[in-house]
DNA sequence: GATGAATGAGTGTTCATTCAT
DNA sequence: TATGAATGAACACTCATTCAT
């Protein structure tokens, strides 16, 4: 079952993620699927709405994620090893999923000229991860500077994602090198705060 | 003196920083000039001439700061500080200048497609930076982890600069806030470390 | 049924043949078939295809013409009065046809500066003609010195041609100048190798 | 003695014989000279200037040879030796002298689209040598066909000329690759008329 | 003699989009 | 569903030329 419009956002943001969508041509999207460019006008009635849909889907899953992340919290004090689980499901669909990661590489280009992609950017990569754990450490340590645990726990995480994920093609041995890091600062982490695995 | 030529790299580097290079035009730029399009060309082989001066200046004024810090460094057992004035002046020239700032942003954006900008961003924004504060705390510390020490320190300051200087139009408010943040950062942690100032 | 490809084509060979290709501008060529220079590129990938096609179209017309007085060569021992008939074809088709006389004048412009066009320029403008006469001239005579010959014979129709025919304007009264020179000089050729007509 | 003018005009017309004067810029020929753009309208009024003074130069040259030719033949009745010298002066410094070799070619592509060009490619080219020679041979032979004979002799040399040292880059080979197809046929030629030497 | 600086017009080409089919 | 054909605006860049210095 061929899909066009899907196709055509596949490969809308594949050439997006990499040079921005306005410098990324209708042409060039329709050379990748292989339709004219008068083709696209059928299923999008612009070059802004693909980029609006890929927002709107990358929305959908990112709430998702997080409610799938926040109901596992809410169910009774969650253990450490739980807690591990779920930033291992957190670096798997948010940071090292292809659709995911090129979305957030869009985000970050576009969030300089567009104020949509600026509050999904501010969103999703500080506001809601730092909420969320920052409610996380709370419920794991009872302690009142959750928020600061919460930077301290995230800042290594972002600076590894920016690293190894979010710098340059995204190659087998990035995602590994991220892996690594991510996981020794987690663990490290864990075991400091009297929480080890 | 009018210097056509500095005014050019200044207006294409306002907005480059907002849209990256590929998306704004000479056009664009003589009209904040107020010279003509062809006029550029006096001054410029074209338009790929401008980004690469721009990427030089910026790779020299980091250079020279880099250099500061290290001399600083080397001229005996640092104090702490000394070393909070050095991380100062790093924050004032390197994150919050304005040049320097939308720099950071311009290779940011062109980091995914450029192999020169992402050069540029992996040395400036990871490598030097976590290098040098590994030289710093070993020199302060003695440990032999100060490599894991700068991650730990770095990380949260880099978290508020992509939060704070780097996400959207850079505000006296945001300054201000990243400022707070940063500054709050770095005495606890060397309060932890047991260098307190 | 208009057909838009082939008036571009048209166009652009009338223009070409002026002042090369080179110093012709796309704008020229719209203008004239009253299109937006846009449009061309919906016909052909460049500027470049437009030439590329038109020197096809030339050495399709060629070969066939070659082929045709071949074959007509072989169908046994040719008599003069055949001979005189291929000729009259040779003049029509390749030197006073509006196509081919267009696309002559290109080539002697473009030769100097092309490799393609030198190519084409060397291969119908001495080399197929004197070869063919070569074996004409084998034929109807028998010699050993038709080489000789065919240059004797072609020399004289090339100066009339590069005279009346590729020299200026092409106007009725060169169009008659030629046909009185060549045909005197082709008769008398003929009368003096005892193959009068 | 550094003679900008005379730099600029070898620069051009070394140009100009390849792709003709309106495909070549300003720029170019600067660029071969080693000075400014601006410089060249110290020496000419503007780039038609350029191309006028490369034709009256051409003129002159040409004038003065066929004056030397016509005198030598005044000097009494004229012997088949000196005739063949003659023609040697004519190939050296009208074909393949280096400067008249490319005006040549400049005329051959201008000729097309200016009248000035025109006039001077049929005189120096068809007129002139025509009616030199047909004087020639009317006082070799006092035949009264003389200028058919003009025609039977200057259309192979004519022919040569093109193939060896109009078309594509003038080479040593081709030279001498002409020298021999025309000397050739010139002594081949006399020897026909009984004036052989 | 020569050039630094500028420019308006023009170069080939690409852009997102429209619309009849 | 998709496209053939078209377009006006914009693109980076080049043109011959001017003029104060």
């Amino acid at each position: 079952m061929p899909n066009t419009h899907d196709d055509i956002l596949d490969a809308a943001l594949e050439l997006f993620a990499v040079r921005g969508s306005e410098a990324v041509s209708i042409r060039d999207i329709c050379e990748r699927v292989g339709i004219r460019e008068s083709s696209v006008y059928y299923h999008f009635p612009g070059k802004r709405a693909i980029t609006v849909e890929i927002y709107s889907r990358f929305e959908r899953g990112c709430t998702e994620l997080m409610d799938g992340l926040e109901s596992t919290l809410e169910r009774g004090r969650p253990e450490p090893r739980a807690f591990l689980g779920l930033c291992a499901r957190y670096f798997d669909r948010c940071l090292m999923d292809v659709f995911s990661n090129r979305v957030l590489r869009l985000l970050s280009i576009e969030q300089h000229s567009d104020e949509l992609a600026r509050s999904l950017y501010r969103r999703w990569v500080f506001d809601e991860p730092l909420a969320w754990q920052t409610r996380a450490f709370a419920a794991l340590t009872g302690r009142a500077d959750a928020g600061r645990l919460a930077v301290s726990f995230y800042a290594p995480v972002f600076l590894f994602a920016q690293r190894w994920l979010l710098c340059g093609p995204l190659s087998p041995g990035d995602k590994a090198a991220f892996r690594a890091d991510a996981y020794r600062h987690v663990r490290r982490f864990l075991t400091e705060l009297g929480l080890g695995v």
